[in-house]
DNA sequence: TTGGTATAGTGGCTGAGCCACTGGGCCTTT
DNA sequence: AAAGGCCCAGTGGCTCAGCCACTATACCAA
């Protein structure tokens, strides 16, 4: 069965863990000032302290706040303490400022880090992660007209050179980056109308890992992203501006 | 006044969730099976279903379940979903089980991730960054002597870099990749007995950056961070078996 | 076979309440 | 005055009991 991306049900947490940290984001409360005490909070918003406390575990998580028995929640400073895994509530609220730059900065992100896990990649790979890979390939030929399956293959390709490179803190990095552009997915699969350009790239980082050849392999890692990246960021009509 | 690291005052919410964590790491519950129900779970460790809630509210961020009205927790697969946070929280339990192994993968990311943001940082660096890495410089020379003192000055050296690169999502990598590491934190502070070595290096990628040489900047940095590295995995003692 | 319906099991959310911690003001003692 | 102890208002931590909403399943009817 093919798995389609289900309804993103919201739930009431979920809401006011989104609507607090918009406020945070927009300087609302400002990092080292104290959110109002829980009990205000949770009778501005019109839920219980409860389900308000739940979404201040989730912003404490993500290392917007830092809750003190006693003392409160202290707004923290995003650049200083924010995690990779806030991308993924950024993306959205930059879409909806058309703030075009910071989906470049992931891209970019994205494609510094792929770049560095293929070097490795090409060093320790063992021979079923090669086979693996040559598998996807295989599959992308067979579907190589279809931009939306061109697209899932590509990412399972990289995903599966993330795992080749036996390291398990740039996996999770990835994953971060990966939930970071995850939300712009399907606004760019025309990019990947281009099969046959993507199967030729990935073949050859492919073969230069094969050869364990890890310059050439981050090398073409690299080409192969950035005009990637400038693909997406053109259809999105972030074009231009984007540096 | 000196900030020292406060004593950590784990609530019991923080218990339960780091217990559910270990559980789940250690496979004790399975990718795509459910957790036990809320009710159940909360019986079991004895608190009540609110306080076992926040916890699972936390596990949900991180990406190690997912939980769904009417139907229950079900164990992600971590390597699948789970974010970069979760690096800080796998430090600890690393250190526990004396895996080595990891501690020289989570400083391998950030070595990789620090050369690639200082190239970038090479190209759009403003002349107050410039400043702001050279002051801290001057700072370093100053306290030479003190270990404590360089560790935390290169630390921030590192931080002004990352902002210097002009990419949000750079800079949540870099805090993630540093909590990870901030547990090992005091552990081997010696390394950063031999200032003058820090310093010289620091010095000659700020030259770099200072030139817009960002292939030098990165190759610099690479080589810095990559003996930073082998000497603090030597201090940890796990010199030789790490990869 | 299809489609509805009852139902058991599960999480979502509530509201009231008590306990524990923090910080600052006040009062005593020196 | 200065230092130390104490109290208390404000705040988060956690509990308890309960009802509501959603999901999957089994069974029944068309």
């Amino acid at each position: 069965m093919l798995r389609e991306s289900p309804i993103r049900r919201t739930s009431l947490v979920d809401e006011i863990g989104a609507r607090l940290q918009e406020d945070i984001l927009a300087g609302k409360y400002r990092p080292g000032e104290a959110l109002p005490p829980e009990r205000e909070l949770s009778e501005r918003y019109g839920v219980t302290r409860t389900s308000l406390k739940h979404a201040l575990v989730r912003l404490e998580e993500l290392g917007l706040i830092e809750t003190r028995h006693g003392v409160g929640s202290i707004v923290l400073d995003v650049e200083q303490s924010g995690g990779a895994d806030l991308l993924k509530y950024l993306a959205p609220s930059a879409e909806g400022s058309r703030d075009g730059s910071f989906f470049s900065e992931i891209l970019e992100a994205k494609t510094a880090v792929c770049a560095s896990f293929v070097e490795l990649a090409a060093e320790r790979r063992t021979e079923k992660e090669l086979s693996q890979a040559e598998s996807l390939l295989v599959e992308l030929s067979e579907k190589i007209d279809d931009a939306r399956e061109v697209q899932r293959i590509e990412h399972a390709f990289v995903k599966v050179l993330a795992r080749a490179a036996h390291n398990r803190a740039f996996v999770l990095l990835t994953n971060s980056v990966g939930a970071a552009y995850s939300f712009y997915w399907g606004k760019y699969q025309s990019v990947f109308e281009d099969g046959e350009w993507v199967e030729e790239n990935l073949r050859a980082i492919l073969e230069a890992i094969r050869k364990k050849d890890a310059p050439r392999a981050r090398e073409l890692t690299q080409k192969y992203f950035r005009e990637n990246d400038r693909r997406v960021l053109d259809v999105l009509g972030y074009g231009r501006k984007a540096k």
